[in-house]
DNA sequence: GAAGAATATGAGCAATCCATCAGGTTCATA
DNA sequence: TATGAACCTGATGGATTGCTCATATTCTTC
């Protein structure tokens, strides 16, 4: 941990071989954080779990935090998209339709792997790495507020979008943690709605 | 790591001075556990920040994750604790005001140490110390159901408690982070009452 | 198929980590 | 103030960790 490397990769492959090594080792360390977290967390496990010698895991990055950098960025920029992507395909729907649909890529995309954004969310800020996601991270809320302040929402303070954003993980994650996922997307609905003080009917 | 030994505590100390250097360590261990995580979660470390020689640290433990898991139990009880008293207190007082009430705990609660609450959580699912604490965890959701249907909401199906008690989470967690806690108890209230589908004047 | 670039390997080093233990210090009690 | 129990210390062993580097393999290009 001499930390004063910088946490970006060593270089980009050329050869399809050499994506399929960086790509194994980044779903490896993926892997190992879920199940044992930072404690197992270790470039011996990593290489081994990718089927990988370490001398290849250094080629691509020149510290174990590297990894973990790479992880939390691709989770920021897969979570912007998906938001993105939600408020697309709720333009046009009523806003109880439109925030229904805002809470089931949530679920979605949360449901995917919840441990592992939860441990990413947790080492982002040891690796001070905020200043550098600040901007992914400003973008996602930025996207909740336009939406707001488009459906005329947005004098509600601006609270509400990043509000908004951190119960519904809670609620996820609490869910998928106790394997209570019926209905789910539904009881994440109401909770939006009420936070915003509308009625479920309400066209 | 060799993982077979019982995560209690060694011994129980005697005299006042023993008190005082278990919980130094105690103590130490959740410093350490909020500025770095399982990362720099070490015993040298431990016992170096708690002023004690590593040999007094494993006359109290008999394992590194023994330390861990006793953070985890005094987390569990501390927020029994406080929700128990959260609800005796808002028991003659209106719906919404009671809400308020219990918003007011959670916020208080959280705010103590909110990473070190994340890390703890994190950690007990790999320590596999659910089936053992499951009896508290169990109660702290009996109390909030019990409350719930004694104002009559118990028929809003199981989920509510624990859907409200992890949305709350989330939220706080998300407000602290960010340093936004101007009206949190508030915003809180506001989200757990439209959860709950009352509106906030209602008596 | 020769040459050089790209990629992969794994033994091994220095540092750190968990945990033990033999021996020292402080306390309560008589 | 003598005694034993409770408590503390830190050198130490053996394992693990992060990471390097000399060497080997595979690919591309001609």
């Amino acid at each position: 941990m001499t930390s004063i490397a910088p946490l970006i990769p060593r270089k980009t492959p050329r050869l399809s071989r050499a994506t399929a090594t960086r790509d194994a080792i980044v779903e490896a360390a993926a892997r190992i954080l879920e199940a044992d977290g930072m404690g197992g967390f270790n470039t011996n496990a990593i290489a081994a779990r990718a089927g990988v010698s370490i001398g290849s895991l250094y080629q691509y990055f020149p510290a174990k935090d590297a990894i973990l950098a790479t992880l939390i960025r691709a989770e920021a920029e897969a979570f912007d998209a998906a938001l993105s992507e939600g408020v697309r395909r709720a333009e046009r729907l009523s806003l109880a339709g439109a925030i229904g649909v805002l809470a089931q890529v949530a679920v979605a995309h949360q449901t995917r792997r919840p441990r592992l954004a939860r441990q990413l969310d947790l080492e982002e800020h040891r690796l001070g790495l905020e200043a550098e996601l600040d901007q992914t991270n400003r973008r996602v809320g930025q996207i909740l507020i336009d939406f707001l302040t488009e459906r005329r929402l947005g004098d509600r303070a601006g609270h509400a979008a990043w509000d908004i954003l951190h119960l519904s993980r809670g609620l996820i994650d609490g869910a998928l943690e106790r394997g209570v996922t019926e209905g789910l997307e539904a009881r994440l609905t109401r909770a939006i709605l009420g936070y915003l003080a509308i009625p479920p009917d309400r066209a």
